[in-house]
DNA sequence: AGCACGCCGACT
DNA sequence: GTCGGCGTGCTC
């Protein structure tokens, strides 16, 4: 009787074997349910093999092979077999991240027969795109609201208030279908598509003119330089060519008007959404679609990255060098990376976008193994913003803000602009502190300062999220002098709105939104004109664009040019230029000034003259003198446990079985305390190895895992391998 | 991960 | 005398 092999979602490094008397090779890659334990799992079979794995007295049947769907089809399998070989993760594990939920559920989604929500959507596309704007969409849109689902173009705070029955929900969906009626004629009644600049129609003329198949494009292009633009043209040669386009996106929360964007540009297309907020039936619906072919275009966060998608023509990575392609938690896996691997196995192009590319990317780019494409200007023949330094050992701070800053400021609320103060802090004070007895608000479960939150008058740890009420004197002396020491954007909110009585300041944290309903109303509310100061952390660096935005000035930004992460200064470049982008998009020029401490500092050197090259090239020299990636390959071990003790200890023997096994080709470092020793109540350290080459650290993490696996567990403590890790 | 079995404290 | 603590071990 033929044997099944099959992955179950469970942390185990093993595949099971079970006896399946109708099984076939053409049953690979379909899901199937099993007994497992006590119970029942629904896994995926991987392989038919030719004898058990074990005694075939132990094999139990399987319960059902789930036929009522498209076996996953063969480069999908491998892209999962790839995942698992390369992060070394439970093949279980990775069939449970890449499958939605729903999917692997008996009979969700099963047959032929029409998908009613499906139809509904078809018909609600229909309706919008004829432009019949009006009550027949909004009873469609309705209806799905009513089935628990959504139409994806929709924002989920309409959604909500659409099914509260809120007169709100509906006055937004009404603004939203006239927005998408709006786009719509433009360019799919005439075809009038927005005129290329020459950057652009070079940039496409090479990608259209390289021979057919694998190729990796690194799209380096300013703010504004119109990378969209290119994803589009690029997109529509693909799905003219009846070609599938997998296009991924940092954040889709961040970036609605771009899916917005790419539905006005394709209102006859098939777009799926694909992102981890999805409920499960949308999920499971986006995936089946992708699977059967009938999406044209999959849009989506990094877990987009697992699509089935037959037709496969084109991938397009948006914003590559985000960090947020890198899970970083369970399965540590690069959508990024393994875009571009998918990629090439499946012989087509990938185009990776960014205006401050990564340096892995880069250093491929200058290797020959991308090909590299740039915009050096800004589409809309707006200047890129002046960049100006401010030094402020030479100027007397008012809490954090300089004259010129100040001054800066005033001009714009004189002309009627908008100003953004950057600021990576949240909070009104980093610390509270007694300068009495030196108490300080350290946080009981993590090895950090808990913060002083004035608004609600808290004590809050931002990462474990504890929180207290304010002291009002010292908890260890008594004393009632105690003071906030630095700087947050609360405190920086209060003293602008004293400096500037007459303006409107808003500022824009995970604090002040919350939600992302609440996040929504005050983007919109700014880009209605009704602030004239932004107060923002790194969350109004990316997305929106702000027409009255000019001015953005950065508080703190030297606090990351010292820092013991290798990646820092990048992070740092890639969220100055970023934030920097914002400031004069439209036909006012815009101007940044960045406040520091080390005016002759070569990053802020770079970032005056916009000069990506120049840093890229003096961040490379330094990774290469300290064989730093992307010239030497790691991977990371961490452990936690109560005890830190209990987490160096396990390294430490990890270590021991590192070196019975490491040759000369592999470099073991020593087990250390993470940065964040203590986080949430148990404590961390870390264990760094690291090769040339990536076969060889593979080679030893394949073995040297397995080993590790043997090691005796103390209780309490967890263990994970990080592969290409981010943090190091 | 679940979910068992398996030996030691306070209770109807 | 039992109910239940979570410590080890297995799942084809």
């Amino acid at each position: 009787m033929p044997v099944v092999r099959v992955a179950i979602p469970a942390p185990l490094p093993q595949l099971f074997d079970y006896l399946a008397e109708d099984a076939t090779a053409a049953d690979i890659g379909r899901c199937v349910r099993v007994p497992f334990g006590r119970g029942e799992k629904s896994g995926l079979i991987l392989a038919l093999p030719e004898t058990a794995g074990i005694n075939p007295a132990r094999l139990k049947p399987v319960i059902r092979i789930q036929r009522d769907m498209p076996r996953l089809p063969p480069d999908w399998m491998e892209l999962a077999e790839f995942t698992v070989r390369y992060y070394h993760a439970p093949p279980g594990e990775v069939v449970a991240l890449a499958l939605p939920p729903g999917l692997r559920q008996a009979n969700a989604l099963c047959g032929d027969e029409p998908d009613p929500l499906l139809a509904l959507t078809d018909a609600g596309r229909a309706a919008l795109t004829e432009r019949r704007r009006n009550s027949r969409a909004l009873v469609l849109v309705r209806e799905l609201v009513a089935r628990g689902e959504h139409a994806p173009p929709l924002r989920r705070s309409a959604i909500r208030q659409l099914a509260a029955g809120s007169a709100t929900g509906d006055a937004l969906v009404r603004g939203w279908l006239a927005t998408c009626a709006a786009d719509t004629p433009d360019c799919c009644r005439t075809g009038t598509l927005p005129t290329l600049t020459t950057d652009q129609a070079d940039v496409l003329a090479i990608c259209r003119g390289a021979p057919s198949g694998f190729a990796a494009w690194l799209l380096a292009g300013v703010t504004g330089s119109g990378k969209t633009e290119i994803y589009l043209r690029l997109a529509a040669d693909t799905l003219a060519a009846d070609g599938q386009v997998l296009m991924l996106v940092p954040e889709i929360a961040l970036t609605p008007q771009l899916e917005e964007r790419v539905r006005a540009r394709f209102p006859a297309a098939c777009i799926v959404s694909m992102h981890s907020e999805l409920a499960t039936g949308a999920r499971a619906r986006g995936f089946r679609q992708a699977l059967d072919g009938k999406a044209g275009i999959v849009l989506g966060t990094r877990l987009a990255v697992f699509t089935p998608l037959p037709r496969l023509g084109l991938i397009l990575i948006d914003e590559e060098h985000d960090a947020s392609y890198k899970q970083q938690e369970g399965i540590r896996y690069s959508a990024r990376d393994l875009a571009v691997w998918r990629a090439h196995r499946r012989n087509i192009p990938v185009v990776l976008g960014s205006a401050t590319p990564s340096l892995e990317s880069w250093r491929h780019a200058q290797n020959g193994h991308y090909r590299l494409l740039r915009l050096p200007a800004r589409a809309l023949s707006s200047a890129l913003p002046a960049v100006r330094i401010i030094d402020i050992r030479r100027c007397r701070l008012d809490e954090g803000i300089s004259p010129p800053l100040r001054e800066a400021i005033a001009v714009r609320l004189e002309r009627g602009e908008q100003s953004l103060i950057f600021l990576n802090r949240r909070g009104y004070a980093p610390v509270l502190a007694c300068p009495a007895c030196g108490w300080v608000s350290r946080c009981r479960h993590c090895s950090a300062n808990r913060v002083v939150h004035l608004a609600d008058r808290r004590l809050r740890c931002h990462h474990c999220g504890a929180d207290s009420p304010l002291p009002r004197a010292c908890p260890v002396c008594g004393n009632q002098d105690i003071r906030p020491f630095g700087r947050g954007t609360q405190r920086i909110e209060a003293r602008l709105a004293e400096l500037f009585p007459d303006a409107r300041v808003l500022r824009i944290d995970r604090d002040a939104a919350r939600t992302p309903a609440r996040r929504e109303s005050l983007l919109a509310s700014i880009a209605a004109g009704e602030a004239d100061i932004l107060v923002g952390t790194q969350m109004m660096a990316k997305g929106h664009d702000f027409p009255l935005l000019t001015l953005v000035g950065v508080l703190g930004a030297d606090a990351s040019l010292h820092a013991a992460d290798f990646r820092a200064p990048e992070r740092l470049f890639q969220q100055l230029m970023q934030v920097g982008g914002r400031a004069g998009r439209a036909e006012l020029p815009g101007e940044v000034l960045v406040q520091t401490e080390y005016p002759a500092h070569p990053l802020y050197r770079c970032l005056v003259r916009h000069d990506f090259d120049a840093f890229a090239r003096m961040e490379l020299d330094q990774r290469l003198a300290a064989n730093f990636p992307p010239f030497s390959r790691q991977a990371m071990l961490r452990a936690d446990a109560p005890e830190l003790a209990t987490a160096t200890d396990f390294l430490r023997r990890a270590r021991d079985e590192a070196v019975l096994l490491a040759t000369s080709t592999i470099r073991l470092f020593d087990p250390v305390p993470m940065r964040l020793t203590r986080l949430a109540r148990r404590e961390r350290a870390q264990l760094l190895v690291e090769a040339d080459q990536r076969t060889v650290l593979q080679d030893f993490l394949t073995r040297w895992l397995e080993r590790i696996r043997a090691l005796p567990a103390p209780r309490g403590l967890r263990w994970q391998i990080d592969v290409d890790p981010l943090e190091v």
